[in-house]
DNA sequence: CCAAAAGTGTTAACCCTACACCCATGT
DNA sequence: ACATGGGTGTAGGGTTAACACTTTTGG
């Protein structure tokens, strides 16, 4: 499709001419892990201007044929060499200066991913695990961005089934109830939560092997065909 | 602010020219409304290409210096003459092909509105309410669109007081019921309902006048210091 | 040996659901 | 007179929340 609908003068090296005024298109990743113990959220550091040498989430100009999802799962992947499976858009950010070069309009999207190394390429020069509560400054309105991540990340728990995405494939109880605590900002009961999770049929229980202690948990996984993959 | 970094060529009349490809960047309104019986959706008859003659909801192109919601809200009211308070962004539709003139994304609103009156004027040769079971076909990926905001306000309802912005400031409990079950698709028990709502204490019953017959239904309003106004 | 982590059951409060009858009105 | 709409209370089942002790290991 013509996504520029006029031509550009002889030796303008920017064919970018439209008949409405236009916005630049980018999408943002706020990208969450879990070791286990903590929450963390990928940065990382701008390798250009604006804001360069800060601190961002990735993200970057949304392609000419991609949907704003393909053009984050993009981004993410080349400056970060992460693939990761769970999408979810959250609300646009769209205040007219939101970015000093020109009018910017970002899709931020919440990004689940196990906590893997990352490593910096194309437009980062360093990529990076924050814990959640120890978040330097950021780009742009990138903090606000991540405050929305936050409070729809707590919102989404409800409904979809986030730590699967979260957590390795074999996990201890414990180990999900700290990643429900960290991410709803409260405490649970040890017997009132596994008893909530067993009764709703998607985690299958590991035998436990030959004289293990009890000391040690009991290891989870979740029954793949109970997941409604969004 | 700048939002367009390069001189337009003499004796061009589109200005518009960018460094990066750009999107035309446009708000939909859907825009919702509830007579007591019926729940209710506002449509416009497009009065210009492309889609000209066909039904859409009310909504346009982004202006340089607003948000998508001041553009959303602009646009309402040029397009139907409609104020509404309650906004909801819901996800963006950002398809590379979803418009035939040029890529074009847009970013929808749950709008909640009173059952009231619209006159079409700019771009609209008709505005008119439809129930949301007898929509007529759309133009671009309306239907779509609509789909997702039915889908959002169901689960809104869980959260937001939609029914204050949907009904009267006086109103009935049966009314409010069936507000609820159209919205939610489902069946109540009055009495459970009723207990519910009440529950809640956000409701304020009305003095029945003296020798009100029980046939007739008391009225309620919402208490105006109960809701968190979004 | 002590602190920290994990396993295990019971009870009371609360909430949700289902259900039936009466009264007043309009047709 | 009958169909419709609205008002009212209770009992049972399920879910949630609160609660303490034992075992094992690592420091």
């Amino acid at each position: 499709m013509a996504h520029s609908v006029y031509k550009y003068r002889t030796g303008e090296a920017y064919p970018h001419c439209y008949k409405y005024p236009q916005v630049a298109l980018t999408a943002d990743c706020v990208t969450f892990s879990f070791d286990g113990k903590n929450l963390y959220v990928l940065l990382i550091r701008r390798g250009g201007e604006p804001f360069k040498g800060c601190w961002a989430f990735p993200g970057g100009f949304v392609n000419p044929d991609e949907t704003a999802e393909e053009g984050a799962r993009r981004e993410l992947r080349e400056e970060t060499s992460l693939e990761a499976e769970y999408f979810e858009q959250i609300k646009v950010f769209s205040a007219p200066d939101r970015d000093p070069r020109q009018r910017t309009v970002t899709v931020p999207f919440i990004v689940l991913s196990s906590h893997t190394n990352v490593v910096a390429s194309d437009d980062a020069a360093q990529a990076k695990w924050f814990p959640v509560d120890q978040l330097p400054d950021l780009a742009f309105d990138h903090k606000q961005i991540f405050e929305e991540a936050r409070a729809a990340l707590k919102r989404s728990l409800n409904f979809n089934p986030v730590a699967y995405y979260l957590l390795p494939q074999r996990f201890t109880m414990p180990q999900l109830q700290r990643l429900h605590e960290i991410i709803l900002d409260c405490k649970f009961d040890r017997r009132n939560f596994a008893r909530k999770m067993n009764s709703l049929s998607i985690l299958e229980e590991e035998e436990r092997s030959q004289g293990m202690p009890r000391r040690i948990a009991s290891i989870f996984s979740f029954k793949k065909d109970k997941l409604l993959l969004p």
